[in-house]
RNA sequence: GGUCGGGUGGCCGAGUGGCUAGGCAGAGGUCUGCAAAACCUCGUACGGCGGUUCGAAUCCGCUCCCGACCUCCA
């Protein structure tokens, strides 16, 4: 496969040659969500990088069997004590719900704003509790390799036996074992139950009240925090696979935890790039359903509020391509403001782009077939695109180059530069180049596009009123022809004259 | 308290030693009946203090501020 692709991998701290372990093919496993309320923005922004990743590895060429799980098995609220509860049980019996109709409403949801962000659906979605047979699998074979106990029918992950063993615990979140082994976080109490504080539950059997619980050759109960991922992970793409991401906050202690049960099940590290997106900040802060201790409350915004301007955060409603556009325009490894203003700037760059998107798509070759400079510097720009990409996925840089283009695009249209230097072959590569990293690389749409869609009458009528103030303007009947212009303005559609004619845009 | 990351022009956001990032906003101009759109030009930004270097936003030291993680979180 030629390129050259570099991946910024979290476990060594460094770009790294992209090689694949099956030539041609990759397998990539993104840790989802838990089902247990709606997704906020920050999860979105995890999921769009990592489907911009899934789509250009597959625009290179690449066969990717892409796996995301649903976890509706909740993780553990607080510590593991005798208070413990899972979240999905907790929010079911609040909400008088069967946990499965919890987690089907809240999973249809997620596929319904993923939808709306233009994510593509990974190859293999499992479910944390359609798993439960290979989690206890993994378990057995952890305590059959000795780096798990049993205590009280729960089963726990012998931290410093696989420290000791293998030393690799703490590589991925540049942990010292040291700091791991002497807690110094006061709310961090020991659980009776665990040898030693660093140890962490693989099964845990369940009380009373816990509604969701399986029956294991320890107890009758539910998986540990990780479990999932790994066995998962392994089903579907064997025990080593090629690429593992999730949101940066999982680093530690989620994804330690998997390489230490994956480790300690099949002796040998799970995964080859470990990538990590960054968090989404709202004022600064870290998006997060958690609520603030202090004040109660939480310091996120969910899609639907953002979509619809339900919100008291922002001035008005941004649409899904806007804000799937703003998320490119920063790298996926750096924090991303949520602002207003940033949100305002995206709305006019992305019409830009997409607008220049439709000039270009809708030129046809005129030149001589000659190349000269402008062709070669076209061709240097759409090289350069690819550069940006492969440089770890690097979109904002990408983008940047995009909006060479688009100035490139509008000249060539308005004729301030030249078609005869460019050969149709290069001019044919630009349109098709431009069109794919917009629709199939970045996953955009235009959005005004599909809101006309299907409506001959729109266009008809529009064209009518545009041939009535045309023709009004050739007679110098200002007044009617300013009227149109500012009576369409008024329901929103924009005119925009030019040599050629007038076209029009909504919004 | 421990560990890690970051502070870039009005806003967002790239950039790891010399070469214009880009978007938005702003100023001037071209075009236009006027506008809009498009195109051209413009801002001499890199938290502070030192140091290394011919040269630093980029490396080193100190310092201030912010954020994340430390067993719930994408």
């Amino acid at each position: 496969m030629e390129h050259n692709l570099k991946i910024y991998n979290s476990l060594s701290r460094q770009k790294e040659t992209f090689e694949p372990l099956h030539e041609g093919h990759v397998g990539m496993y993104v840790c989802g969500p838990t089902v247990y309320s709606d997704v906020h923005l920050g999860n979105c922004r995890t999921f769009v990088s990592f489907d911009v990743i899934y789509r250009y590895l597959m625009y290179l060429g690449y066969k990717v069997r892409y796996v995301r799980n649903i976890t509706d098995v909740g993780h553990l609220e607080g510590d593991t004590d005798s208070d413990a509860e899972d979240k999905i049980s907790k929010k079911a019996r609040l909400e008088q719900l069967e946990p499965m109709e919890l987690v089907q409403r809240h999973t249809r949801s997620f596929h319904h704003i993923l939808g709306i962000l233009n994510t593509l659906s990974p190859s293999i979605e499992p479910t944390a509790t359609g798993h439960i047979v290979e989690q206890i699998q993994m378990v057995q074979e952890i305590l059959d390799n000795g780096y798990a106990y049993i205590k009280n029918g729960s089963v726990y992950f012998n931290t410093p036996k696989f420290i000791q063993d293998h030393g690799v615990y703490g590589k991925l979140s540049g942990k010292r074992v040291d700091d791991l082994l002497s807690e110094t976080r006061d709310d961090l109490k020991n659980q009776d139950e665990k040898n030693d504080p660093s140890d962490f539950a693989i099964w845990i059997k369940a009380d009373e009240r816990h509604l969701m619980r399986w029956p294991s050759p320890w107890s009758v109960g539910f998986p540990g925090w990780h479990l999932e991922c790994s066995a998962m992970s392994t089903k579907y793409l064997g025990k080593q696979f090629d690429i593992h991401g999730g949101g940066m906050d999982l680093q530690f202690p989620h994804h330690e935890n998997e390489i230490a049960q994956n480790y300690g099940a099949c002796g040998c590290m799970p995964v080859r790039y470990w990538m990590h997106g960054n968090m989404l900040l709202l004022n600064g802060r870290k998006m997060s359903k958690t609520p603030d201790p202090e004040t109660g409350k939480s310091n996120s915004i969910t899609p639907v509020e953002l979509f619809s301007g339900e919100n008291e955060i922002f001035s008005k409603a941004y649409s899904p391509m806007v804000v799937r556009f703003f998320m490119l325009q920063s790298h996926y490894r750096s924090t991303l403001d949520l602002t207003d203003d940033a949100l305002l700037a995206a709305e006019k760059g992305f019409r830009r782009l997409m607008e220049a998107n439709k000039v270009l798509q809708g030129m046809a070759y005129t030149g001589k077939g000659q190349e000269g400079p402008l062709g070669e510097e076209l061709k240097k720009l759409i090289a350069q695109l690819f550069e940006e990409m492969n440089d770890d996925f690097n979109t904002p840089k990408a983008l940047a180059v995009l909006f060479d283009l688009v100035t490139k695009a509008n000249s060539l249209k308005d004729g301030r530069l030249p078609i005869d230097e460019v050969s149709a072959e290069t001019f044919n590569l630009l349109k098709k180049t431009f069109r794919e990293f917009l629709y199939d690389i970045f996953g955009l749409k235009d959005e005004m596009e599909a809101g006309a869609e299907g409506n001959g009458i729109t266009e008809g009528l529009m064209q009518l009123i545009i041939d009535i103030r045309q023709q009004a303007r050739a007679n110098k009947d200002w007044g009617t022809s300013d009227k149109i212009r500012d009576a369409l303005k008024e329901l929103d559609i924009v005119l925009k004259d030019s040599k050629e004619g007038t076209s029009w845009v909504k919004g």
